[in-house]
RNA sequence: UGAGGAUUGGUGUAAUGGUAACACACCUGACUCUGACUCAGGCGUUCUAGGUUCGAAUCCUAGAUCCUCAGCCA
């Protein structure tokens, strides 16, 4: 990935591929802008998820793709919710995700100085007053969606009373709550958000990075527009609610006579068993319902991360879901797909035992081993091969034998041969059981002439199953993930329910007695590769030196599990 | 019944007056030292009603349904 060149000409998209690079093209052709500048304006309050990683992928992508820059804005106006934590964490996901933004980080806060001369450039022209009345009856003289509002009795104060008063606001005389300042536009528009919005409120609290340098701060839909035209940004992409504050946001800088970005709406994501709101994913962070905001089952890009997305599955993720301005959910199994279709290519391959199930070889000579070569990664000749060691004593998958075999089930059972992956053709002749009757182990002959995994004599068998040898295989735990919301929508819940009653309680199943391969005895977190025929996982942070932890990311396809699912399927 | 938006298979998108297509999902089958991958096939779509036109998802009219907005949040 390429960084964003530095002020290079703009060039038209070879092929726009949706509405707004479209928009942006002809903005281009017409004249009215010379280049593109976009910009991602997260709030600090909490961390980023998949849907903010489309808004990043459409705001970084087109500036990519016109020739223009793409800043990284922090929109951090409200001092009562954001937190320094979260600049750190946004700032890492979106830098992780790939959408380079080199030395343009930005802070609106920065801005705060030259947002209120700006203030005080309204108040002179008679466009902004400062107001007494409280918060409840600003909203009582608002009206409704159907009925225009009422001026506030403040409207019509002098330029020197509303000056006098926006400055002593500034300085810390009157408390929270008491005065605010307020746009002069009319209150009988339809558009409520144009009667007369407040621009500035009163708020005695300490701000993550101006400390106690202001006491008024200003509002979202005032500070946004500003940001973008200090910053000299062309297309201001935005989702959808934000259609309705358009007006406003073009009346600001008409208004005060200033470069006048444009604004353009487009469909945030939503996805099936996920919920997708910073308070929701707050809210399951504060009750404990997941370990943070990084737990894997988060759809946050930390949670993502840990679990073990890639970058690329998501970027991928994000051009395929395409833009629109629809509602719309997408189904998370694409994303699943994107990251199954990204790790495939790439992720080496182990072999690694969830539920071990003791095997012994009974003609295999007692304190005998050897090693076998194993493929790394058969979509990846580069990748080489391995030696994997082999002996007497072995486990496989516990659900790999059935003692009775359903029908289809084409595994381990008494009497059947089946291959151990790169290894041998195995024959089981025996079942030992425990008291209680449960399988504890299952005995085996091998025929040696099949060493590798190729019978010389061409006789086939049915199944291939995964193993390590119990005498070098490392323990270690599996995270097993399912979706953290059984609903496909989480948030139809009937009056008085609440989303969190959708929780899955399977969605984490944590299996502490797996043995995997010795090579994987030491891997540092952020390690991601497939146990075959299981799935791909990536080593958390909570591993320790030998004794690692797997997250599963996603499982492989299995058709025989389907199958097992729809029982129409004989 | 204020304003602003939206509506194409189960899902997400494409087609910009000229054969409605792609991906995911789902279902078959082939292949296979991963019941993976891959490959082949199948399923199924223009919100409704009128109109313009040789021809409409696309243009016009009317309607339906859904989303957003009444924070001193963003």
């Amino acid at each position: 990935m390429k960084d964003v060149p530095d002020r290079e000409p703009a060039t038209p998209s070879p092929e726009p591929t949706d509405f707004i690079r479209e928009a942006v093209r002809q903005d281009l052709a017409s004249g009215r802008f010379a280049r593109v500048h976009t910009r991602f304006p997260p709030e600090p309050n909490g961390y980023l998820h998949i849907g903010h990683a489309k808004a990043v992928w459409i705001d970084y992508g087109i500036a990519r793709d016109f020739g223009g820059l793409f800043n990284l804005r922090f929109d951090d106006t409200n001092p009562v919710k954001e937190e320094q934590e979260y600049v750190d964490a946004i700032a890492e996901d979106v830098r992780w995700l790939g959408a380079e933004f080199g030395d343009r980080l930005f802070f609106a806060s920065d801005y705060f100085e030259q947002m209120y001369r700006w203030a005080e450039d309204l108040i002179r022209k008679g466009k902004a007053y400062v107001c007494d009345l409280s918060s409840v009856e600003v909203s009582a003289h608002r009206g409704t969606l159907t009925s225009p509002g009422k001026d506030s009795p403040c409207r019509n104060r002098s330029v020197e009373e509303n000056l006098d008063l926006f400055r002593r606001m500034r300085a810390g005389e009157f408390p929270d709550g008491s005065r605010t300042l307020r746009a002069r536009i009319d209150m009988a528009h339809p558009n409520l958000n144009m009667r007369d919005p407040v621009m500035y409120r009163i708020l005695h609290t300490e701000h993550h990075r101006q400390g106690k340098a202001w006491c008024i701060y200003p509002m979202y839909d005032w500070a946004h527009g500003l940001e973008d035209s200090i910053e000299g940004i062309t297309h201001s992409l935005c989702s959808l609610e934000y259609e309705n504050h358009r007006p406003l946001y073009d009346w600001f800088l008409e208004n005060l006579g200033i470069y006048r970005p444009r604004q353009i709406e487009f469909a945030r994501l939503n996805m099936t068993h996920t919920v997708m709101s910073k308070r929701l994913l707050l809210e399951l962070v504060n009750e404990g319902r997941v370990r943070g905001w990084d737990d894997p089952r988060m759809p946050t890009l930390a949670g993502l991360r840990r679990r073990g997305y890639t970058p690329e599955a998501i970027r991928v993720f994000c051009k395929r879901i395409g833009i629109d301005k629809a509602d719309s959910t997408v189904d998370v199994q694409l994303l699943e797909h994107c990251l199954r279709e990204d790790l495939n290519k790439r992720a080496p391959r182990f072999l690694g035992v969830l539920c071990p199930l003791k095997v012994v070889i009974t003609n295999y000579p007692e304190g005998e081993e050897e090693e076998l070569d194993a493929v790394n990664n058969p979509e990846d000749s580069a990748a080489g091969t391995r030696k994997v060691p082999f002996c007497r004593e072995l486990y496989i998958e516990a659900e790999d034998f059935a003692e009775t075999p359903p029908p289809k089930f084409f595994r381990l059972s008494p009497g059947r041969e089946v291959r151990l992956r790169y290894a041998y053709y195995i024959t089981c002749r025996e079942v030992v059981k425990d008291a209680a009757g449960r399988v504890v182990e299952v005995r085996c002959t091998y025929d040696p002439a099949t060493r590798g995994g190729d019978s010389p004599d061409g006789r086939k068998v049915k199944s291939t199953l995964h193993w390590v040898s119990a005498r070098h295989a490392v323990p270690a735990e599996a995270r097993l993930y399912d979706r953290l919301f059984t609903a496909s929508d989480p948030l139809d819940v009937p009056p008085g329910g609440s989303f969190k009653d959708h929780l899955n309680p399977e969605s984490l199943r944590v299996v502490t007695d797996c043995r995997v391969e010795p090579a994987l005895k030491d891997v540092r977190p952020g390690f991601i590769c497939q146990f075959e025929r299981l799935g791909y996982f990536c080593a958390d942070p909570d591993s320790a030196p030998g004794r690692p932890v797997f997250n599963r990311a996603v499982t492989l396809k299995d058709a025989y599990a389907r199958a097992q699912r729809t029982p129409s399927a004989v």
